[in-house]
DNA sequence: AGCACGCCGACT
DNA sequence: GTCGGCGTGCTC
């Protein structure tokens, strides 16, 4: 007999609360969503457990007022795969579960519509005497209805703007919607290319393990084809009857992932990430739960995608620090993909070139299977060539060396396409005054100010805080300013004026702020004819840029001096991925590495030894100087207008620490940022040698550091296993 | 988080 | 004289 009913409810307390079942309706199921006063308001809770006693008095317990679903919006995989999640990184139990799901579901609305609404004419419509007078988007609409009937979402990208003319439309009776289950419109399987040995190996090694959970590091160098294998793998688990999840990096990439496995597949490939309306969101991540949705690909809030016939989980570029959700609730997917593949009993596949220090580690343990996809695929497909240039000494053109740019009026020269690859935005980095050292400085950063010339604006690019660029200096009234450093936008021009006549197009998060923007900015690439990419880390991600034949990084110094550990493993990572876009094609690549430590170990091993002996060598540091993965870390944060109250917390945090030998600790201490959008930021790093050590520490303590009195006073999170210490 | 209660400064 | 600032307590 039930008695009391464990709820979550989404307020940012470490708790769960009991309530009383609703009258006439004892049992309610884990995962059904239920309406509960709370305090002096009414809340939309999750029922997590049903007990038979309350610790809370029974006079004070509350009844569950209505229950809002008749089935389970969660099943028990998801929801205890939620709660474990929300005990690993320490999140509200409440929160999370309200994280996971699609906005719409959160409130107390019914459910929306699975199935799609498709536009076509009405009997009316097709009369063609009922068009006269129709014009502009009505009449485009029309005839693009007259072709076939349309979904919302084809219709936003052929005709932006069409929805006002459907209204028109529909209330004179031309055109009408009808539902239809999206599967119906099927697209036809289009064979790929004969997989390689190396491929046919490594679908065989995962796919043997369909149907039980078997973690894979998939390795495969940029154009080894692990595409193709996700690709296989997806059509067996389809066969198999189950559900495939893949989780990439990014929005950008999910078009061309979509596209080919669409293509490929035969399915429709349903797409869930952050930018979705809600409504398109919400019906994704229900078709999803009722099985209709097959194969679903989404950026890292997917990992929470329902999956009831569960197959498989492959989580492309496992490497990529975008899976770590840096704010509220600070969960990482590739490690909650592992997780929920562990629950449902399947395989789940980490692919990259560049593996994570964590994944090589787990699979130095046994813990994770390798398979390699060594070779790239087409005959003359070699790796690309890398070089250094060492700058020391040498006279710089807009931060180039005369090597640099020998070497791209070389390829430009043989008709090729080069990319040029610079970590700044922006003009420059710093806006200087030549005569008395004023600088321009974001108040509340405290850091310099990139100029951005085409904007006419100074910006800060920790805090986005603007400001006109001043004409004289504000300090001494000298009528130059010196303009410091190279940004994307510098080498733009530069090399506009270089090469006046090719393409050089400038790729960051300016020039691709509008949505697609990248497609189309990239759309000139696509002939093969010359052309010169400038970009930042946007371009380190699997785009596909087949004909590029040289990547010249400009600067890796900062990399290689960072007081980040991670530093060394993110350089070596950007370096092999932006390589990595050089000489897909049938021509050999080339990459020019500019630095002023030529003789750096990192470099020299990564150059000479390749990627995976990089790794190793950074393994032994990182074991040696007992830092992750051989040791486990949480980041206690704190940030508050008032610097004392940061330190006031941060130091009762640390006295409410157990006293125990197998914590190390360290702070409280400033953040690497001090300032930052005018808030003071602290932190206290905790280390143990095992998980459950550290977790035994942190659980209490979450709760001890809610009831601070001081916490009250600043904003404060707790981060476990971050993954940088900002 | 959200909401109430409660006690001190500048305004119709 | 009140409106409202944010400190503190509480939510089954």
């Amino acid at each position: 007999m039930v008695d009391v009913l464990r709820i979550a409810l989404p307020v940012p307390l470490p708790q769960l609360f009991d309530y009383l079942p609703p009258e006439g309706c004892p049992a309610v199921s884990p995962g059904t969503r239920v309406k509960v006063p709370f305090g002096r308001r009414t809340q939309v809770g999750m029922v997590v457990a049903t007990a038979n006693t309350s610790t809370v008095s029974t006079p004070q317990l509350k009844r569950v007022k209505r229950v809002l679903d008749a089935t389970p919006l969660l099943d028990p995989e998801l929801l205890s795969n939620l709660l474990r999640s929300a005990d690993y990184w320490l999140g509200a139990p409440g929160e999370v579960l309200f994280h996971a799901l699609p906005n719409v579901l959160r409130k107390d609305r019914p459910w929306p519509q699975t199935s799609e609404s498709w536009w076509c004419l009405s009997g009316q419509g097709r009369q063609p005497k009922a068009w006269s007078g129709r014009r502009g988007r009505s009449r485009a609409l029309l005839e693009l209805l007259s072709e076939r009937e349309r979904r919302a979402d084809e219709l936003d990208l052929c005709l932006p703007g069409w929805r006002e003319a459907a209204r028109r439309l529909r209330k004179a009776g031309l055109v009408e919607t009808r539902m239809v289950d999206a599967d119906v419109a099927m697209p036809v399987a289009v064979p790929g290319p004969e997989l390689t040995a190396a491929q046919r190996t490594a679908v065989e090694a995962v796919g043997k393990h369909l149907g039980r959970f078997a973690p894979f590091l998939l390795r495969g160098v940029t154009g080894s084809g692990k595409t193709e294998v996700y690709t296989a793998l997806i059509a067996r688990t389809l066969a198999a009857g189950r559900q495939a999840l893949v989780l990439i990096p990014e929005i950008g990439l999910a078009p061309q992932t979509v596209q080919r496995l669409q293509a490929r597949l035969g399915v429709v490939v349903d797409v869930l990430h952050s930018n979705l309306a809600d409504g398109a969101r919400a019906r994704t991540w229900l078709r999803a739960r009722d099985g209709q949705a097959r194969v679903i690909v989404g950026t890292r809030s997917a990992v929470f995608t329902p999956m009831p016939q569960a197959g498989l989980i492959v989580v492309d570029e496992e490497h990529d620090t975008s899976y770590k959700q840096q704010e509220g609730f600070r969960y990482h997917a590739r490690d909650l993909a592992v997780m929920r593949a562990r629950h449902l009993q399947v395989p789940v596949v980490l692919g990259t070139a560049t593996p994570s220090l964590e994944t090589l580690a787990n699979v130095a343990s046994g813990r994770y299977q390798r398979v390699d996809l060594r070779e790239r695929i087409g005959a003359q497909r070699q790796p690309p060539r890398a070089e250094i240039l060492d700058m020391r000494g040498q006279v710089l053109h807009h931060g180039l060396s005369s090597a640099l740019l020998h070497a791209l009026d070389a390829c430009i020269g043989r008709g090729e396409q080069a990319l040029v690859f610079r970590n700044r935005r922006g003009y420059a980095p710093v806006l200087t005054c030549h005569l008395c050292g004023w600088f321009a400085q974001c108040p509340r950063c405290e850091k310099p100010m990139a100029l951005h010339q085409g904007r006419s604006r100074v910006v800060c690019h920790h805090c986005a805080l603007e400001s006109p660029v001043p004409r004289d200096c504000p300090q001494c009234g000298h009528a130059e300013l010196f303009r410091q450093g190279h940004g994307t936008e510098r080498l733009d021009e530069a090399l506009t004026t270089r090469y006046p006549d090719i393409p050089v197009l400038r790729i960051d998060r300016e020039t691709t702020r509008r949505r697609d923007a990248f497609e189309d900015l990239l759309g000139p690439l696509a002939d093969g004819r010359p052309a010169i990419l400038v970009g930042t880390q946007m371009l380190a991600k699997g785009h596909d840029l087949p004909h590029l034949t040289l990547v010249a990084i400009t600067s890796i110094d900062e990399g290689l001096h960072s007081l980040d550990f991670r530093a060394g493993e993110r350089l070596a990572q950007l370096i092999v991925q932006v390589a990595g876009r050089a000489g897909r094609a049938d021509r050999p690549g080339r990459v020019l590495l500019q630095t002023h430590h030529p003789g750096h170990p990192l470099l020299q091993t990564l150059l000479h030894r390749g990627y995976h002996a990089t790794c190793e060598e950074l393994l032994v540091e990182r074991r040696a100087l007992t830092l992750p993965p051989f040791a486990y870390q949480a980041l206690l944060r704190a940030e508050s207008t008032r610097r004392a109250q940061v330190d006031a917390f941060l130091e009762s945090a640390r006295l409410a620490l157990p006293d125990t030998s197998q914590l190390r600790v360290s702070g409280p201490m400033p953040a690497p940022m001090p300032l930052r959008a005018g808030r003071h930021r602290g932190q206290l790093l905790l280390e143990a040698d095992a998980r459950p050590t550290l977790h035994a520490a942190l659980r209490p303590w979450r709760v001890a550091l809610g009831n601070m009195p001081d916490a009250r006073r600043v904003r404060w999170s707790i981060d476990v296993d971050p993954v940088d210490l900002y």
